[in-house]
DNA sequence: AATAACTTACTAGCATGTTAGTGATTACAT
DNA sequence: ATGTAATCACTAACATGCTAGTAAGTTATT
């Protein structure tokens, strides 16, 4: 056998360093009711718009077939709508909701605040600056969700 | 509305890069029927011989809810087999199967190869490499599926 | 015009992610 | 010694990842 294959562990890695940096913003998520995806899906709309769900799949990582499934949600909850192209009744076009706006509004504020925290404790760059000879990213300890707490900014 | 909060988008470039390097192991893990999480226990299984489940939930970035279903289906396949402590009622060890070393020692040479197929085409160092200005990691086309050919090594 | 090839969104089925909660067992404090 | 807290594996419910496949609509070919 392969001993080495052990090592051989990269996109392992850099699931570990994307959970280890979730574990700061999931909270802001769940405390209003937003999945990752979702929050994905609110961004790239609120940059462009308008958006086609193909385009989506392909902006933020989710395949179509899941995508089906979360628009439908995110249309139910009132967070987008979609209406079919009149010169291609295949396609739709998503755009978000006045509702979806302000969510977005909200959130945004506090997950900035995140990042600049994040920011401080591991510079600007912390991709380049914890890749040490190590094999492993070094990252901060993550938050203990029990210990994070949330605050609407009323 | 904070305009900056479209550029922050540091999880799903780590999303976005880890989904670029599986494209080019999927298809080995789907040609032997073995998940990407059944694949990071395999190993870790592999490199310390005998763990309890929440080792592996830690080395492998599941979590406990799921480790449980995932290792009952391996058990049913015949790849791990989980004996009750002795000492400790609640806790159980997991060790794989001869059926994993064989499985294991033949998919290892396959994923080598394209680790140093990656190696070549990147660089040792790919992260270093590839974290430019542009605030996205730069990454090469992932291969195509349907382009990829899984071959047995008979 | 008729047919095939393609595109788009969607569905089905199963495995996993996530949260919340449970039962059994063990460790701890009093 | 006894009640309490902590630990461990597990389950339930729902959302998503992933594969395969489908129906409707569009484009290209003939």
């Amino acid at each position: 056998m392969v001993q080495s294959f052990t090592h051989r562990t990269l996109p392992q890695q850099l699931l570990k360093a994307r959970d280890a940096l979730m574990a700061h913003f999931r909270p802001i998520l769940k405390h209003y009711g937003v999945t990752e995806q979702q929050w994905r899906i609110l961004r790239a709309l609120a940059q462009e718009l308008q958006l086609e769900p193909h385009e989506l799949c392909e902006l933020c990582q989710i395949l179509s077939s899941s995508m089906a499934g979360i628009l439908a949600r995110m249309e139910e909850t009132g967070l987008v709508q979609r209406i079919r192209v009149e010169t291609d009744q295949r396609r739709l076009q998503v755009r978000l909701t006045p509702k979806a706006d302000a969510l977005i509004e909200e959130m945004s504020a506090l997950i900035e605040v995140q990042y600049q925290y994040l920011e401080q404790s591991w510079g600007a760059r912390p991709l380049e600056a914890c890749w040490g000879r190590s094999k492993t990213l070094l990252l901060p300890r993550p938050c203990r969700r029990s210990e994070w707490r949330c605050r609407r900014p009323d």
